[in-house]
RNA sequence: CGGGGUGUAGCUCAGCUUGGUUUAGAGCGCUUGGUUCGGGACCAAGAGGUCGCCGGUUCAAAUCCGGCCACCCCGACCA
């Protein structure tokens, strides 16, 4: 492609409302504009950056034998809500009325209908396994779009749904998939780590999603520098610690006047003790019957840990009233002694000596508490929300904490929507079962976004030779100089003989502000026609990635190029053997 | 949905406090001509704006007031 021939609309300036660098780029560089809020043209050039990615998707899950098909994005709303989801999803759904005035829902993803289809056509064991996935245009509406192509109302994504007879089978679709994934990411040049996350109704390590670590991601995530452990904050388990050395002697219970006082960092502040020495007591409604939590003052309860130690379905802060009927004192002076109710403790709690708590009395607090001593609870475990610098659940080492930008989901979902919506087999024995489900969802867009917020430098992008629009950037320096051009032309037409995707910049502009603009656009491979190497009969090869430059006979230019390419290439799908922590 | 901010030329912004010398400006970009030509050149001449929208106050509104809309940021939310 000629520069002059396509639409690649430059910008030397920020654009105002940017404010991650993966958006920065992507509108300077000309690859994405904004239509409305969370809603972004893809320019050529950020179209085929997009090609490349969904194609990589598409040849790897094709390689572990999923079947492509194309759903429909509107769904009718009776489907939805037959599985209970029209009013989970609440209004990040996008509906849409019909001139019928039938309700529509504008699909952000696809259990519901796959399964509908699946309910229909799938009867047998025979049938089974299989995996169907779609590269196709979701919408939800975010209550906040953000940071460009991260976060948009409208994106493109690929999903795939898995259908087994059990769960070792499922087990198994499972591993494809996420062996499947590691091979996408690996050829994108993506840099990521897979973590545990949040895996609902089957438990265990039901669940994994694929970060790519940046600052600017959304996710938090906690990651051992000993062992491979690493997990989605609302997920990850937190270690033992080793007891802290009590400070001094032991101190006998104490009742301190603490007026108005009922936060941690009032209590702390007005008693002159450190947060962690602080046991904090929380009440919660578990199905209904209250229970106390405590946690040091220093930590925050994890309520899906908490859900699953009490066994509950429904779980939730108790409310004023509740507090003073159970603690007999208004919120704020909640302390574990004497309470009627359940009594769970988080570890670190007690490791604490002479610890501060409420008294269950307006006003109140105790102090020199023992946990052990004082009181006793009635189940002890991890309960809280992971911290940096926290105990790893596997080895000795210690937790890290990160942020990540999430790529990839894949998801054990078990029978959820094949038992609400009826999508059974028969087995060899004419037994009826649901059909065992999994979901794996890949950001396509935020493959690029994600490269690119972690692949660029002051200048602008730098791609992957696998996401890159074009592999090689031709850059003749003066184009009313005939021999460069023709030099320049010859370059292109070999290059692209050789199967390279070839971008020719022939706009007859200054060489610093072509040199700028290839920059910014980050080609990995730039070849600049020069008048002085040309003499030579040489011309100058550059990667994107590198600082420097060496030259090479006009002759061979093309050739060389396209094996540096091809080697780039193979170097990213041929990806080291990762470890699986499924 | 709560809190904050911004809407003026294709882009980045000034002008608004204190209404009228502003016939609405600058830089970048764009067009034409010339000089330049290995890291975002220079000179000259141009094109380009219902000042987000609606209403109000006033002799007079980009500027003051009210309503609405859009976009951005923080939070809540995110199978």
């Amino acid at each position: 492609m000629r520069w002059t021939q396509t639409f690649i609309p430059t910008l030397k300036e920020d654009p105002a409302d940017a404010q991650v660098p993966s958006h920065r780029l992507m509108v300077r560089a000309g690859l994405i504009r904004q239509l409305v809020a969370g809603a972004y043209t893809y320019l050529p050039l950020g179209f085929r950056a997009l090609q490349k990615a969904t194609q990589i998707v598409r040849e790897e899950m094709d390689r572990a034998g999923a079947l492509e098909i194309l759903m429909p994005a509107i769904h009718p709303a009776e489907l939805w809500q037959e599985t209970g989801r029209f009013a989970d999803y609440g209004d990040t759904l996008m509906k849409v009325r019909d001139r019928k005035n039938a309700l529509l829902v504008l699909g952000p993803t696809h259990e519901e209908v796959i399964t509908d289809l699946v309910r229909h056509h799938i009867t047998s064991y025979r049938q089974l396994p299989v995996i169907f996935y779609q590269i196709q245009t979701k919408f939800r509406d975010e209550p906040r779009p953000r940071f460009g192509v991260l976060r948009t109302r409208e994106f493109l994504m690929k999903d795939a749904y898995s259908f087994d007879v059990d769960l070792p089978h499922l087990n198994q679709s499972y591993d494809k998939m996420y062996h499947a994934y590691c091979r996408i990411f690996d050829r994108c040049g993506l840099k990521y780590v897979v973590v545990e996350a949040e895996s609902g109704p089957i438990g265990g390590e039901a669940s994994h999603e694929f970060m790519v670590l940046a600052d600017t991601g959304e996710d938090a995530l906690v990651e051992c520098q000993q062992c491979r452990y690493a997990a989605n904050l609302e997920r990850a388990e937190v270690g033992d610690t080793q007891a802290a050395p009590p400070i001094g002697s032991e101190q006998p219970l104490r009742k301190v006047h603490t007026p108005g006082r009922t936060t941690i960092e009032q209590v702390s502040a007005f008693l002159a003790c450190q947060p962690q020495q602080m046991i904090k007591t929380l009440i919660y409604l578990a199905d209904g019957e209250p229970v106390a939590v405590l946690v040091r003052g220093d930590h925050e309860v994890n309520e899906n840990k908490l859900r699953r130690a009490l066994a509950a379905s429904r779980l939730e802060l108790a409310d004023p009233e509740t507090i003073q009927r159970v603690t007999g004192a208004p919120v704020g002076f909640a302390g574990p002694l004497g309470l009627r109710v359940r009594l769970l403790a988080d570890r670190a709690v007690i490791h604490v000596r002479n610890g501060v708590t409420g008294a269950n009395e307006a006003d109140y607090h105790l102090v020199g508490v023992q946990p052990g001593r004082d009181f006793q609870p009635d189940w002890i475990g991890d309960l809280r929300i992971a911290s940096d610098g926290d105990a790893c659940p596997r080895c000795p080492g210690t937790l890290h904490l990160r942020r990540g930008i999430e790529i990839g989901h894949v998801f054990k979902l078990g029978t959820k929507y094949s038992a609400k919506l009826g999508a059974h087999y028969l087995d060899d024995k004419g037994q009826s079962h649901p059909i065992i489900m999994g979901c794996y969802g890949i950001g396509i867009n935020r493959i690029l976004a994600a490269l690119i917020e972690t692949s660029h430098d002051e200048k602008g992008i730098i791609w992957s030779v696998s996401l890159a629009p074009y592999h090689v950037l031709v850059l003749p320096l003066n184009v009313t100089n005939p021999e460069l051009m023709q030099t320049a032309e010859r370059l292109y037409r070999e290059l692209t003989e050789l199967g390279v995707e070839v971008l020719l910049d022939d706009r007859d502009a200054r060489a610093g502000f072509k040199f700028n603009d290839a920059d910014l656009i980050g080609l990995p491979l730039r070849i600049v026609v020069g008048e002085k190497a040309l003499q030579r009969g040489e011309v100058e090869l550059k990667w994107r990635h590198e600082a420097t430059s060496w030259t090479v006979p006009v002759e061979q230019a093309a050739r060389r190029a396209a094996n540096e390419i091809a080697a780039a290439l193979k170097r990213l799908s041929q990806p080291l053997t990762r470890s699986v922590s499924a």
